[in-house]
RNA sequence: GGGCCGCUAGCUCAGUUGGGAGAGCGCCGCGUUCGCAACGCGGAGGUCGCGAGUUCGAGCCUCGCGCGGUCCA
């Protein structure tokens, strides 16, 4: 049997006992920003199994993708040296959501493995809980083994570690069973293929458990791993998951894979092809490499492959053109492969082409620690330089291992680790995440029983007001639950009924009014708050008027102009997505958005900057779109629908059995819940007002529409009027104009900085009477030491140092003293004739001189200047020049 | 979210007690050559990422911001 055909096998088994086929939740956890990467099967029906959620069956199956790469199941480090670890694999799993219990979980897994998967029974060995802290063993299900026939010898009895199951540290909680293979041979003669998971308890707070009212079921068991029982092998890479990948592999790096668990050929070969599998199906889930979160575990998984690709003499990018064959063989299964194929080579090509320009960047660095751990007596590279080469330049350890062993010098390995622990602390330090940023929560209390009444509040957005709503609940700034709220006070209403929009999406939420026409009060809304699952939303509101009181019927109004504005901007999005993925290629995918009334921001999946070209043509398409006034249509219909039929689903998102299509027909169609206008022309104008980069291969454009985008061009035009009267030139010729004047500019400056030299010159020949006399006329001697003295005014900094240059050229030998004042400041130039530093230095002298005239300065030994504030004392100093010079000879 | 590194000519980069903005490649002109490459001579090209501050004086020091890289959470 095909892992193929195990896969689906599986489903149907479950199928034809009464379940749901759901498909694959993304591996990016949509509402759960506690956890990095979707790491179990049931992470997709966690609100179902809490009953906060209801569905129409309540029993399901999928095949999950998942990955283990952080937190509690961190396989990373395995992969290679293992035959059974994996990052990233597929879980298969039977739920029931209060439906069946123990009873039947047992039979069905039984029932698939011995009867429909043909298992030799005698093969397989249970577990049941033991009992231990004070938690009864589980007799019931040790009860329904025998049943089964299993014989008492192959039925284990665990404790708490491997057969207790907990969400957290409180909630839902349950023994389990596991069931295992015992293979007899190879690396793992016994290997676990299948955990039952009782859901039966809650624990409280206290720790005291509960039994559920309706208990459920939850299993997992490895794709990889029963495939590999299945197919009689001791290594899930033996199997038809991977030899596909292997062979490829092989075939591109010259290498066989001969399944050794140790040879170094083989732990690499295994590494690139767990780590493909990881890179693809998380970039086709929208992760992108980059330096944070889920986008930083992906690079870091790509990198470990890469290394290893290096490992196996791969000198060029590889693994992109590994993508092709995961694509073959589970494209059908999973079809976001195919329709991301391109996105998915190009992000992965961009990300080798980086990595080696880092190891490029970062060589030298290398070679330079090397070095000098050459000359030490050990030849050992210190543990924090090694750190700093890896934290600060991304350079592997393996790298700096490798490369320094080639020279025969080794890495203190203890002090990087050392430094490496002193990173995290800091950063552990300084993150908010495990800190528990919570504060947000409601105090319900009294309004508890009340808010459950309402529910959930549905979306419809097709009027922008409700009248005769009640206030079923009411805050305090703090989420306290309070009887009224008055004048100036800021808080919280929920009500019966809104017409406001939840930020959702992008979108942000409206703003608007709630008022009483019976009292006169009123309200501004200011944003919208989640108090909980299944109950209705609050309204943050800063009471204007009078004020607001419990069970009061109230009329909920949205502020109209800021919805249309937001509308328009979240159709334009769209339209910009659309015209984008025309204009760039396929591989351009949304990846952030902001829809708000003032301006759209989007952010997408592109390689390179949007040239200006680009950007006028997007304007171009979204704007005949705009003039096309192609009516926008929603319709709600199943997610599998909407995606068969094309539309465009977003990245990270959760979506349900069915979803809110947003179509402009002919153009674009979106899963969307937000909010649009009845037709394109509603836009009016668009206009791109920047682009610019957000992450590696993430562009970020912003536009605005409607009245704002004319507002913008209004000011753009009003700009260029300004420049056009300015310059004195018609528009055409405003650029050449500004050309001109700037080299004009640059000329002026040369020319005058050349006259004012000269007229230095002039006006230091000009103090003996005589332009062209020598300069020895105004040359004093002292000690032995020919000393010139100027005074000039306004001459910059550039003016005096040549003017120094040329007099040290005349006098051949001693020091020149140029002063010169400008705008109330005094500015000395003093130069030594390089024979001369030895005896007499310039800073020395500058330092005597510009507390003089009320300054300082400083300088090299042949050349100083200071600067003063008393252009009054210029003659005085320059008076004192020539006995500070004998002070400093003498 | 917390660190570290970088941003200087079209490109790659150098620039230490804070005191004349540089090199190589590329570009333009002239020379040499039958011609080309090479070579020689000359030249253009810079808001030293942006903004404050300290200082007589900041590419260099301090602070803030932006962009890029990298590590950790």
């Amino acid at each position: 049997m095909t892992s193929n055909e195990i896969r689906s096998s599986f489903l149907e088994f479950f199928e034809r006992n009464g379940h749901r086929i759901v498909p694959s939740s993304p591996l990016v956890p949509g509402d759960d920003p506690t956890l990095l990467f979707t790491n179990a099967g049931m992470n997709q029906f966690k609100d179902l199994f809490l009953g906060r959620e209801k569905r129409e069956y309540r029993r399901a199956a999928t095949s999950q993708k998942v990955m283990r790469v952080s937190g509690k199941h961190n396989d990373l480090d395995n992969v290679g040296p293992s035959f059974r670890h994996h990052t990233f694999f597929e879980m298969l799993g039977n739920f029931s959501f209060g439906d069946y219990f123990k009873k039947d979980a047992l039979p069905f897994a039984w029932t698939l493995l011995t009867d429909v998967w043909k298992m030799p029974a005698d093969r397989l060995v249970v577990s049941v809980f033991k009992g231990e802290a004070g938690i009864p063993r589980d007799d019931e299900a040790y009860e329904i083994w025998r049943t089964l026939g299993v014989p008492p010898d192959r039925i284990l009895e665990l404790g708490a570690d491997d057969n207790f199951w907990q969400m957290g540290e409180t909630g839902p909680c349950g023994r389990c069973s596991e069931i295992y293979y015992v293979r007899g041979t190879g690396n793992d003669p016994e290997i676990e293929v299948w955990n039952n998971v009782f859901m039966e308890f809650e624990r409280s707070a206290d720790g005291t458990l509960t039994p559920l009212p309706a208990p459920s079921i939850d299993t997992g068991m490895g794709l990889e791993r029963v495939t590999a029982v299945l197919q009689r092998k001791d290594s899930n890479y033996d199997t038809d998951v991977f030899t596909p990948l292997l062979t490829e592999i092989g075939r591109l790096s010259g290498h066989t894979y001969a399944g050794t668990l140790a040879g170094a050929a083989d732990v690499s070969m295994r590494v690139v092809a767990d780590h493909i599998r990881a890179t693809t199906f998380l970039i086709a889930d929208g992760v992108i490499p980059s330096n944070e979160w889920r986008g930083y575990v992906l690079r870091k998984i790509m990198r470990r492959a890469m290394r290893h690709g290096k490992h196996l003499g791969f000198t060029e990018p590889f693994m992109h053109r590994l993508v092709a064959v995961l694509e073959r063989q589970m494209g059908d299964a999973y079809p976001e492969l195919r329709t991301n194929r391109e996105t998915i080579q190009k992000t992965i090509l961009a990300e080798e082409k980086r990595f080696d320009i880092v190891l490029t960047d970062g060589l030298p660095r290398l070679e330079a620690e090397i070095a000098r751990a050459l000359e030490t007596s050990d030849r050992v590279l210190p543990g924090e330089a090694a750190f700093r080469l890896y934290d600060t330049f991304g350079l592997p350890y393996d790298f700096i291992e490798d490369t320094a062993a080639t020279q025969d010098v080794t890495v203190d390995r203890a002090a990087f680790d050392h430094a490496m622990e002193g990173q995290r602390d800091k950063a552990r330090a300084g993150s908010t995440f495990g800190g528990g940023k919570k504060g947000g929560e409601f105090l319900l209390r009294t309004h508890e029983d009340q808010l459950r009444g309402v529910g959930e509040q549905g979306q419809d957005y097709s009027s922008m007001r409700a009248v005769a709503v009640n206030i079923v609940g009411l805050f305090d700034e703090r989420r306290m639950a309070v009887t009224h709220l008055s004048t100036h006070q800021v808080g919280y209403v929920a009500l019966s009924r809104t017409p406001f929009y939840l930020e959702s999406g992008g979108q942000v939420s409206d703003s608007g009014t709630i008022f009483s026409d019976a009292t006169g009060a009123s309200a501004t809304v200011e944003g919208i708050a989640r108090i909980g699952p299944g109950l209705p939303r609050a309204h943050r509101v800063r009471v204007t008027f009078g004020s607001l009181h419990l069970d009061e019927i109230v009329t909920a109004q949205v502020d109209e102009t800021i919805r249309d504005a937001t509308r328009r901007n979240h159709t334009a999005t769209h339209l910009l997505h659309a015209a984008l993925r025309q204009v760039l290629g396929g591989h351009v995918k949304q990846a952030g958005s902001l829809v708000a009334p003032d301006r759209l921001r989007f952010d997408f999946v592109h390689f390179q900057p949007v040239t200006r070209d680009e950007q006028i043509h997007v304007e171009q398409i979204v704007n005949e779109q705009v003039r096309r006034n192609t009516p926008v249509t929603t319709d709600v219909r199943s997610t599998q629908d909407a995606i068969a039929a094309g539309a465009m689903a977003l990245f990270g998102e959760k979506y349900g059995d069915s979803v809110r299509v947003v179509s402009v027909p002919g153009f674009s169609m979106e899963l969307c819940g937000g909010t649009h206008v009845g037709a394109t022309g509603d836009i009016g104008f668009f206009a791109i007002v920047s682009e610019g980069g957000v992450a590696a291969g993430v562009r970020r454009i912003e536009a605005v529409t409607g009245a704002g985008a004319v507002e913008w061009a209004q000011h753009q035009r009003a700009s260029l009027q300004r420049i056009v009267e300015a310059l004195h030139v018609s528009e055409p010729q405003t650029v050449e104009a500004i050309e001109k004047l700037q080299s004009e500019a640059k000329r002026l400056a040369r020319e005058a900085t050349q006259l004012r030299t000269k007229l230095a010159m002039g006006v230091a020949g000009a103090s003996t009477g005589d332009a062209a006399a020598p300069v020895d006329d105004d040359t004093t001697e002292v000690a032995g030491v020919r000393l010139a003295r100027r005074k000039v005014s306004d001459l910059d900094k550039d003016a005096l140092r040549g003017l120094a240059d040329s007099l040290k050229a005349k006098i051949k030998s001693g020091v020149v003293v140029i002063v010169s004042a400008n705008d109330g400041k005094v500015q000395i130039v003093v130069s030594v004739t390089a024979d001369l530093t030895g005896r007499i230095k310039a800073g020395q002298i500058v330092n005597e001189l510009a507390p003089m005239v009320g300054g300082a300065g400083g300088g090299r030994p042949d050349f100083a200047e200071a600067g003063g504030k008393d252009p009054s004392k210029i003659d005085d100093m320059l008076a004192a020049t020539p006995a500070v010079l004998a002070k400093l000879l003498g």
